[in-house]
DNA sequence: CTTTTAGTGCAACTCGATTGCAAAGATTAT
DNA sequence: ATAATCTTTGCAATCGAGTTGCACTAAAAG
């Protein structure tokens, strides 16, 4: 496991205060945190720098964006060597009772045979229902 | 290809004049479509209207609803026989570039395995990239 | 025809996301 | 080291999609 810094000084993002402590709880949640949620744990920092974080560590290939359906983009840490390309697709699941969303990075996704001419860029696929913690 | 009516009166939803606009448009349009660009298309129909038409379609099957990242919800009249089960499953297609949803009907979508003991509900899978028309 | 229920339009509000701006911090040039 | 420049941060304000309260109208039931 990389720390924070190994990860930052890699990605070529410069190392800061809240991009420390964004990360580092990034890492240690096993589930994507909504900006709200970050929000929360980091009590002492401000939404809008750790909106502009994440954007950063998007735009750097740190973090990927889920867009689950509960109305808030989640985000979570890549696993190492993933580029956010098609060829790193992986489900998401999303539970509908406790509003977590987890990575299934084992469930395999199937080559997509896109109609004639369409480009694939990325793909976001989230699958609803309950996780065992809820499935009771 | 079902009239507005027959698929009100099949659905058991009573027919108004908001509804049956509504619908019109939906069944017209090849794309799927958001809360607003419904209501750009029906100048006099007010957007709480179509809204909780929406509401009411969705709750009985008659359209779904897809987030496919966009920020805006998008609904799609259903194929005919979709319950809007798990079984019914298709991936839509969102172009990065023209912001259209496409849904296709045609890839299928393979059958998912989950971590043990999680329960899928629905799912909600949006491959992103650029379609035929903008792929050139 | 009267009463009850459902649907509509308007305005207001919620909430996640985003931006403008000035202060603070870091980097580079002098 | 100091001044000039660029980046990051915090605060407040704004945006926009979604949603709700409420009064009014239309439709269905009695």
């Amino acid at each position: 496991m990389q720390t924070e810094e190994e990860i930052l000084k890699i990605k070529k993002v410069k190392n800061t205060a809240v991009r420390t402590v964004v990360l580092r709880h990034l890492l240690n949640q096993e589930k994507a945190q909504s900006l709200k949620d970050i929000e929360n744990a980091l009590a002492y920092t401000d939404r809008s720098s750790i909106f502009r974080t994440l954007k950063t560590f998007e735009e750097n290939k740190i973090i990927h964006s889920i867009e689950d359906g509960s109305g808030m983009t989640k985000y979570a840490v890549c696993a190492e060597g993933c580029n956010c390309d098609p060829k790193d697709l992986h489900y998401h699941f999303y539970c509908s009772n406790c509003n977590k969303t987890f990575c299934l990075f084992d469930l395999p996704v199937p080559k997509l045979e896109l109609p004639k001419n369409f480009k694939l860029q990325q793909a976001n696929m989230v699958v609803k229902g309950l996780c065992d913690n809820c499935n009771k």
